[in-house]
DNA sequence: AGGAAACATTTTATGTTTAAAATATCTACG
DNA sequence: CGTAGATATTTTAAACATAAAATGTTTCCT
């Protein structure tokens, strides 16, 4: 190990200076924290469900629609392209997990539901995953909850004016 | 469009219902407010520069270390595999941005830095990208900077210590 | 009715990401 | 020395993501 090699563990903060402006600073912790919730919680689907995470989030979108959902609705939803959506369908399909039927009234569309299993699978799975998240938001009290919850909707809506 | 179908814009937050726990709720709106603000960058990067988030943060990586890193320098820094800094780094390579040489001493390694090219583009993206965070956050006032990022701090390193 | 336009979905091509295997080099210990 | 194990990188395979083209269906307008 030379000169130019570096022992400490880094994140994204890693890339800025002290002297940077503050507003990246607080943008690359948000980026820091927002990946290690998420690879936490990809690690644990996949360590002790065999999943991932956007199989769980399609799943998550049909078990709070008992009714379904057709692929638009899912993709609009999960904030993906369609073209994904069909891909993970496709799988959650063979698996069992789910079932498309025709719409009667709309040849074009189909209506996506949880199967009995799927719901079985997906009622095991949402209650783990809450448990990760609690754990992991431990730290920050109601108060600040509720704080950071503000703040995010400020920021939310501020990016969302924007347009691209 | 029939019943099942919705017409209001979604997000991740669509996904939990008022009666779920709070905590995915935060975890839901941290979630879209970061992927909102890396959606924009990775668009405004496309459009105005060509390129994209993973080769730009390659780029600041080098831009602040002009000695030059090695890939499991960038690995590390850029909290991604290094499969994936390997194949970037062939990118920006072939198009003269970046230069990978051998260290003496250590015929394993290469020391990768940025050219006069790279250099030079990267200080055009830098500013740009600086201003594209800094509007994006344009309604969080300097204090509730300074009390988010202590709050992130603690998610950071409470999820740290959670070992998969 | 007939045809244009909009819509729902799938397919195709391409790119990004990870984990794991493969390759090559270095270090340390007997 | 010589080999075992650690390290640095690339390659490979699979999942996931997008955009764009293709296909089939519905709706609307005259």
């Amino acid at each position: 190990m030379d000169s130019i090699s570096v022992q400490e563990p880094f994140d994204h903060e890693s890339r800025v200076e002290q002297s940077d402006h503050q507003a990246i600073r607080l943008w690359l912790r948000l980026l820091t924290c927002t990946n290690l919730i998420e690879r936490h919680l990809r690690n644990r689907l996949r360590a002790e469900f065999d999943t991932t995470l956007p199989r769980f989030d399609l799943m998550a979108q049909l078990a709070r629609e008992p009714e379904g959902l057709t692929m638009g609705d899912l993709s609009q939803r999960m904030m993906v392209s369609g073209g994904n959506v069909s891909g993970i369908a496709s799988q959650l399909q063979a698996e069992g997990l789910i079932s498309r039927e025709p719409v009667s009234g709309n040849r074009r569309a189909f209506c996506v539901t949880l199967t009995a299993l799927g719901e079985k699978r997906f009622a095991e799975m949402a209650s783990a995953h809450e448990a990760w998240i609690v754990n992991c938001l431990a730290e920050v009290s109601g108060a600040e909850h509720e704080h950071m919850m503000s703040m995010l909707k400020l920021i939310k809506v501020t990016v969302s004016g924007i347009e691209d």
